[in-house]
DNA sequence: GCGGATGATACAATCGATTGCTGTCGGCTG
DNA sequence: CAGCCGACAGCAATCGATTGTATCATCCGC
C-alpha cells in the first residue's frame, strides 16, 4: 500500500525531535510544549498528511481501540441495527468494530471466536450471545475482560447488560389483549434456555395473574427454538388443545409466522378468529396480511448504548464504579392481527 | 486485562533466544531450526499459552491480518448473508474483519470511513457501497490499496467485483412471466446511480426484446430509491398510465412490496389480476399473501467469494496476475405472485 | 590436521510510536 | 553573584515481535 508518513518525518520537517512532535500532537501532553512549536509540528503534520500507526501506538500502549462483538446469527435481521448503533457510538470515540459470526449452537465456536477477539487485544468486548447459563461469561468476567452483553442477558450475571425490558414488552402486549376483550388467551414461548424466551414466560404469567386472567398450563406451549416451523408446530399443539382460545402471545415475530400458519390451517382467520401478536417489530413484517401486532425494541439505541457503556468502562482509571445494566423501554405497534374478541 | 505471555518468556522456558523460538513457532522458517528443538519450543509455548502479539507482529511485518469491510447499510438484511460468508472466509485464513458502517448517500462519510479504515492499516478493503460511479473507487486503485467490489459494481472498475449475475436473473424473471403468458409486461427500475439498478433494467430491455415482447418505454418506471414507499409510487404511475399491463418485473424486493400495495389500491388481485416478481429472495417475504416470487441471489457464497479473491491478492507475492471479477449465477424461486395471465 | 562447507543458534537492528528522565537556558531570588 | 527553578526539548528505553547477519561447533575431504 501507499508509503506512509512516519512521526519522524512530521518531526523532522517542523525541526524538532520525534518526542516533541509526540506530545505536541498528543491533546493530553500538549501542554508541555511550547505553543507555537505545538502550531509548527500540526501544520507539517497536516502538510504531510500523517497518521499514526495505530500498530505502533498500540504495542506501547497497550490498547488498541477496538472493540470485538460476537454475533450469534449475523443473518436475523435483529443485529443490523445493533451493530449499527455500536458501531456508530464507537466510531465517534475513536474506536473500530471487530466482528465475528459465532454459531450459538456451537459453544466451542463461540470460545475460539472470544479468543480470537482477545488475541487480537481488542480493548473490549461486546458479546449477543449468551445464552441464559454460559460458562463463557463468567470466564470473561474472571479474566478481567472488558465485556457487555447486549441483547441477551445471562442469570445473575457478573457483565452488564443492555436489554430490552421483556416484563414492560410483554405487559403491553397483554394489556392491549385484555383491552380487546380477550379473555382466553395463550402463550408460545421461546426456548427457556435463553433469557428472553424465559423472561417473556414469566412476565406472561406476571401480567395476566395481575390482569385477572386466568391461564391454564394448558395455554402455553414451548418452541423449541425462534424459527417459524417451530411456531407452526407449537401452535397447531396449542389450538389443538386448548380451541377456545382466541388471541395468542407469540415470545418473537418468526414464532408468530408460524402461528399464522397453524391458524389458517386450522380454517380460522388471523386477527379476527385469532389474534395474534410478536415480539421485535421485525422490518417489513407490517406487510403482511393482517400486518402483525408487534412489540418494538429500540435495537439501534440497544447497541449504541452498549458501546457507550464499554467505552465508559474503558475509560474509567479506576475499574470501580461498577457500570450500570440498562433495560430499555420497549413500545407496541398494534395492527392488524390483532382485531377485538367477536 | 490478563498479563500475557511474551515470546521471550517462551524461549526463556524452551532455553533458546528469542529469535529462535519465533522461526520455530513459524510455519514458513521451521525448517531451519532443529527438529527437537521446534518440539521443545512448541511444548513450551503451548504449556504457558502463548499467543502472538500481532501489533508487535503487524509493526515488523506490516501486515494486520485485517480486512476492512464496508456496508451502505448494515440495516439491510441483504448484507447479513454477505458479512457472515466473507468473516467465514476470512477466519479461516487467520483474518479478522474490521465492520464499518457509511451512509452512503453521504459521500464524505464512505470516504472517512474508507480512511479509518486505512489508518488501521487493514490488509484490504470489501467495499459493498460502491454507486456505479464513484470517485473513491478510482482513488483507490491509484493509491494500490487491496480492495474488492461485493454485490454492486462500478462501470468499468479497476477494483475486481463479486456480484450477482443480474442478467441472468432477469432473464429468468422474463423467461418466466412469458412461459405463464404475459405479453404486457412493465418493470420498475431501481436507481439508474446504481449499477444494480441500471444492470437489471438493461437486462430488462434485452431480455423481452429477444423473447418478443414488445416494450413500450410507458411501461417502465424507475424508482428513485429501493424503498417500499418508492415502490408504491412507481407502480402507482405505471397502472395508472398502463391499465393494461398484467406483470410487473421489480428491480428489488422492496420495490416489489411497494407493487403489491399499489396493485392493491387499485382494486386489483396481486397474482391473479397481476404479476409481480422481485429480486434478492429476502428472508421472510415468502411468508406474504401471495408468496412473493422472487429471483435468489447466493448472498453467502457472494461474500466468501469476494474475501477468497482478496485473500489471493494479498497473499500472491507479485502483484501481477490480475485477479477475476465473478458473476454469480442466481436461480428463480417461484411463488404465488406471480400467476398465469388470465 | 587444516581450510571450508554446513547446520544450528545467538546477536542486534528494526518497525513507529510513547514516555520517564536528563539537559539546557533564561530569569529570578537571596 | 551563586544557586535554584521552571519551561522546554532532546535522549534513549521500551512495547513484542521478525529477520539479516554473525558466531560457533562439527564434520568433510584432501
Amino acid at each position: 500500500m501507499t508509503d506512509r508518513i512516519t512521526l519522524k518525518e512530521v518531526a523532522d520537517a517542523a525541526g524538532v525531535h520525534m518526542s516533541t512532535a509526540s506530545r505536541a500532537l498528543n491533546e493530553q501532553t500538549r501542554d508541555v510544549v511550547n505553543a507555537e512549536t505545538v502550531a509548527r509540528v500540526l501544520k507539517a503534520a497536516r502538510r504531510l498528511g500523517y497518521t499514526p500507526n495505530p500498530l505502533a501506538r498500540g504495542l506501547r500502549t497497550n490498547r488498541t481501540m477496538t472493540v470485538g462483538m460476537i454475533i450469534p446469527d449475523i443473518e436475523n435481521p435483529l443485529f443490523g441495527p445493533i451493530i449499527a448503533g455500536a458501531a456508530a457510538r464507537l466510531g465517534s470515540d475513536g474506536y473500530s468494530l471487530l466482528i465475528a459470526d459465532a454459531d450459538l449452537k456451537d459453544q466451542a465456536s463461540v470460545a475460539r471466536v472470544i479468543e480470537t477477539l482477545i488475541d487480537r487485544r481488542s480493548d473490549g468486548l461486546i458479546l449477543a450471545t449468551s445464552a441464559r447459563s454460559d460458562p463463557t461469561v463468567a470466564e470473561l468476567a474472571n479474566r478481567n475482560v472488558a465485556a457487555v452483553l447486549v441483547n441477551r442477558t445471562a442469570d445473575a450475571s457478573p457483565l452488564p447488560s443492555i436489554v430490552g425490558d421483556d416484563h414492560e414488552g410483554i405487559g403491553l402486549v397483554v394489556q392491549h389483549l385484555v383491552d380487546m376483550g380477550h379473555t382466553e388467551i395463550g402463550h408460545i414461548s421461546g426456548p427457556q434456555t435463553m433469557s428472553t424466551g424465559h423472561g417473556r414466560y414469566q412476565a406472561f404469567l406476571s401480567w395476566t395473574q395481575s390482569l385477572g386472567v386466568e391461564v391454564a398450563p394448558t395455554a402455553i406451549e414451548e418452541a423449541a427454538w425462534y424459527r417459524v416451523e417451530a411456531g407452526l408446530h407449537a401452535t397447531s399443539a396449542l389450538l389443538e388443545r386448548r380451541p377456545d382460545i382466541t388471541a395468542i402471545v407469540c415470545a418473537n415475530d418468526l414464532l408468530a409466522m408460524g402461528a399464522y400458519r397453524a391458524v389458517r390451517q386450522k380454517g380460522l382467520r388471523v386477527g379476527a378468529d385469532v389474534a395474534i401478536t410478536g415480539y421485535n417489530d421485525t422490518p417489513l413484517l407490517d406487510l403482511l396480511e393482517p400486518p402483525l401486532t408487534s412489540v418494538r425494541v429500540p435495537y439501534r439505541q440497544m447497541g449504541s448504548e452498549a458501546a457507550g457503556l464499554l467505552i465508559s468502562m474503558l475509560s474509567s482509571d479506576n475499574g470501580s464504579g461498577s457500570p450500570v445494566s440498562l433495560r430499555l423501554t420497549p413500545t407496541l405497534s398494534v395492527r392488524g392481527s390483532s382485531g377485538p374478541h367477536s
